[in-house]
DNA sequence: GTCTATATCGTGATAGAC
DNA sequence: GTCTATCACGATATAGAC
């Protein structure tokens, strides 16, 4: 059984590479991958999960499709690929918390709002909200990520009761704000100086967070 | 013209109604079209309006897809008889908002949260919510009535500067906990209490209508 | 490594039999 | 009024030529 290349002679015996890695590793291409991976992160920030078609991000990043497919292998791993934001929300965490509780609020809305008003790190969030609503996938990385690991990190700092409870409900807020002003772009918020939401949004905050 | 029923005794002369209308208007069947629009409802709600394809519609109803077509014709118009919800919200708002701003906070809160508690209400806004992300008819509905009539109402009452901008932020936050409690079913937000929920809420929608 | 060609499926919508 | 049959289209994904 198993044709060794050499063989007998009696076929072709096109040698079949045997122990040859399944998935391209070597990734020669300038910065193709890059490319794929940008456009995908475009389409998919503005068209949902569904409504993205793999040819869609190959015709954006101006390849073929087939090479989405060979670079990712199927749609729902470019997604993943594509929302996987590396910053590091503990480290940022840690400053926002800080010390004690007094002007978290503020922090916070700011932090919030920074975040949200830099295009690299608001195009993969818009990404995972657009889609976290109709694909399930999409929905797993909003609970499992965002909310569960920073939820807990803001709940366990809190000193009042039902403390998971209040940093829901502070979430709930900042979602909606950035569902309306990001997604929706409904006026007069959509165009509203940053900093005038933080001062009104900062004091709510501050109270869930800190107010028995 | 026009055949009179007793007529010469020609034929049986089945008596054919004359005045009837083009479009089903005895609604022969059972409750064939309210079946399916009650199908509908329940599919765009927990699929989004992508998602949500005519076939499925009909077989929920237990129906022949054709027929779907035949009552509304295309898939927009399903959505538009699905989700177009009767209640006067014009009324209901007038109470809220009153006759002083005092309390409205909580009346706002409550209010809210029983528009959502209730099945009837909540299943085709969550239809709305999930869809306007990613459907641009949706999301039409969306801006069009819900912001737009709903915020306009309530920001011509209000004695603040920005009146519209400080009614965004409210709203924003209960779309927020909207999606949060009743479309992601984060816990512990999505089983707690409406009492507690409208207890930490009402003084935040307070502060951002009245507040100066 | 890159792309052409294609297999397979599900969609919305329509025509027409009964 | 209800359903069968079908069209035209776009989707994901794969096989294989160069």
């Amino acid at each position: 059984m198993t044709d060794s290349p050499g063989g007998t002679g009696t076929g072709p015996a096109a040698p079949r590479r045997r122990g040859r890695p399944p998935r391209a590793s070597v990734d020669t291409g300038p910065g193709t991958r890059e490319r794929i991976l940008a456009a995908a992160r475009a389409e998919f920030s503005d068209r949902g999960y569904d409504k993205t078609s793999m040819r869609g991000i190959a015709k954006a990043a101006g390849v073929d499709a087939a090479l989405v497919h060979h670079y990712f292998g199927t749609k729902d791993e470019v997604f993943a690929a594509a929302v996987e934001v590396d910053f590091e929300p503990a480290l940022t965490l840690s400053a926002v918390l800080g010390h004690d509780l007094d002007g978290v609020g503020e922090r916070l809305a700011r932090y919030f709002l920074s975040v949200w008003e830099n295009p690299a790190t608001r195009t993969p969030l818009i990404a995972v909200i657009r889609s976290a609503l109709t694909h399930e996938a999409a929905a797993k990385v909003l609970r499992g990520f965002v909310l569960r690991r920073l939820l807990e990190r803001v709940a366990a700092d809190l000193k009042v009761p039902d403390p998971r409870f209040r940093a829901e409900l502070a979430a709930s807020h900042m979602i909606g704000i950035a569902i309306m002003r990001y997604v929706l772009e409904v006026e007069p918020l959509a165009s509203a100086d940053p900093e005038s939401i933080v001062e009104l949004v900062a004091p709510t905050l501050q109270r869930y967070l800190t107010e028995a």
